[in-house]
DNA sequence: CATGAATGAGCCTTCATTCAT
DNA sequence: AATGAATGAAGGCTCATTCAT
């Protein structure tokens, strides 16, 4: 790759990180490219430089968001050590990213409005990619004896456990009174109960 | 009240309950006036001689989601049984209601940019209130010995309870294999776990 | 009709003529919306109430003008006189008609640019049909001896009458020497002589 | 002129053509720099090193298409032969010019709203000087007996002539059955036919 | 000389809001 | 009470133009 098309690529991942952060807190229609672009002190018009579209730009933010999720996920997902562990460590990741970046999950909540029917392919082909990590480390939990799950209700399980932490934006604000360590490890107590593992896992930091 | 006022409040209540369906579907900023209006076959220009502007609008229509959800679990809290019981009967309306109406809750979601001050506190003040509903039943629950939660920590369990169910409308689809009442079941016994009941509570049906 | 809907077709008809008078000055991309607002006395925000979008204007705006010529052929084709006669009378009309409008056929001139693949049909069909009646009228002519044109080269002599006439937008300026009716009747004599015609029709006026 | 102005010139005379195929295309508003960039394999900047801004550019374009043109005639009403026949090589000429340049004519159509006064009165200078020779032939040839047009209506015909050959871009398509030679050459029987020659002039190839 | 990048004005379009009837 | 019609303020997007490199 080229200088310029490195340097290109790096301001196109900036223009979508800043997106992500706007975006968490505004929605699809709450947020207008001005919004976008003042945010890294840019006019509206630079960002048609970049891409095509709000539509587009908003698309590639999700995409980079999950892949971004999925390669996380898939990293600890291959370490070697037990299901249960493994997903102490993605729920403790999946809960700072979230707390960190003020989210961007609720974006993809109504998408069927906003994206076209192959990006929209694209998008549930990734969510599902993530979601089988889960459901994979659920299995292999519910095999070695660690989760207590019915195995035809392994989706339902997760999607209360991704339902659970997702919701956290919502409510979490920094002023508390734990630090965000003990934060997180509370959390990671009462959504792994979820699952139904036995002993307490999240003794193990 | 005279019977113009009371055909009034009738008509009042009949667009805050389409608009409420409405919003749930595309949220604050994708949906227009005009989307409320004609889903009740009336006009735009007709809303506003019974709402001031759209915000007063949606400001209504979540009052009254919140007051109705409020009144709901507030005369289940007065039943004569265990917390735990309560909970479970709370749960299943909460959850109920969300496939029902496919939610309204993420309108919710970020608030700050569309209230006033004002609207703001009443909202946060509903919200609070229909929480301190839920954190009671959990505080009794601990009492009795039902649930197994720290007492400092009650809050963020009961966040997690409501995140776990929030997010259904997000992934539940009428096509699954299982009828309502056993898909309404089985989340409740997994979200009851999050409070960490010791028997098997969703057997009483 | 209703009376409403009867006041609205007219207010359509109003922006349709006004919207003809704008573009034929400055040609499709040349004129706004506010252009044709403004020539009416209305806000852009307006016209948006009786059309979808600028296309659908324009496009109405071009089949209003060709349906109009059609009849206005139609009508004097099914005259009982002779083909020569005929074809004077519609040469005049073409022509008067250009310079009292300042035309619109400038438009016609790359519609492919503009409008869609339906739209773009439909303007070829009345295109068609106008075209059709200059050539029913040319071979009529040719048939009574009126006329010396190869029969397959109708077409042609028909376009380059239709080219002569529609050009005159370009260089008449309404400050010259002769009198309207004079001016006409002048283009007519060379016009006709296109298509061959042995004596002088134009005498007869 | 230096190497480097020669280089210069040639390069602005290779945009200059480029551009007028465009704008013959796509009209003045229609058409980008991007669009004139793109089709030379240029960047948009780079237009700005050669002219100063798009009216500039286009403004040269037209008065290079028309001094290329008005070169032509000169050269040919200087031929020692009869006015007749200058006219039907002229006629020729410039009939194959539209046909393989797709025009360029029809961006004169409205210049007011385009240029300057300026630019305005030297296209209308040099319009009127290409127009002059085929007054002037038309005079001779009216002189001479070859050409029946009263003298006062000299501009009328002439106009007339150049409206119907102008028009051809608009209906000329090359899946015609004639070949080109001969599609010009029942061009130019008829056209001549306005000006009145007796007999067929154009047997002479 | 040329390019990539950025700017800002202007246009199309939407939509909350108003108002005469 | 309700409607049709109109307004005006944004917002998305394009494009002529500029400029540092």
């Amino acid at each position: 790759m080229s200088l310029r098309a490195q340097k290109q690529a790096r301001k196109k991942a900036e223009i979508l990180q800043s997106a992500l952060t706007v975006l968490a807190e505004k929605g699809y229609h709450g947020t207008t490219m001005e919004d976008i672009a003042s945010h890294l002190l840019m006019t509206k018009g630079a960002l048609y430089y970049y891409f095509k579209d709000k539509q587009e730009l908003v698309y590639e933010s999700q995409i980079k968001l999950l892949n971004k999720s999925i390669e996380n996920v898939q990293s600890i997902s291959e370490l070697n050590c037990f299901a249960s562990e493994k997903l102490v460590t993605i729920i403790r990741l999946h809960i700072e990213y979230l707390i960190q970046n003020k989210s961007g999950f609720e974006l993809m909540a109504k998408p069927n409005e906003i994206f076209s029917e192959t990006q929209l392919q694209e998008i549930f082909r990734l969510r599902e990619s993530y979601a089988d990590h889960y459901d994979d480390l659920l299995y292999e939990g519910i095999e070695d004896g660690s989760f207590t799950i019915a195995k035809d209700e392994i989706k339902i399980a997760r999607n209360l456990v991704l339902g659970a932490m997702n919701w956290i934006t919502q409510w979490h604000s920094s002023d508390g009174e734990k630090t965000l360590t003990e934060f997180v490890e509370t959390i990671t107590k009462y959504v792994l109960r979820i699952v139904g593992t036995e002993g307490n896992l999240t003794k193990q930091t």
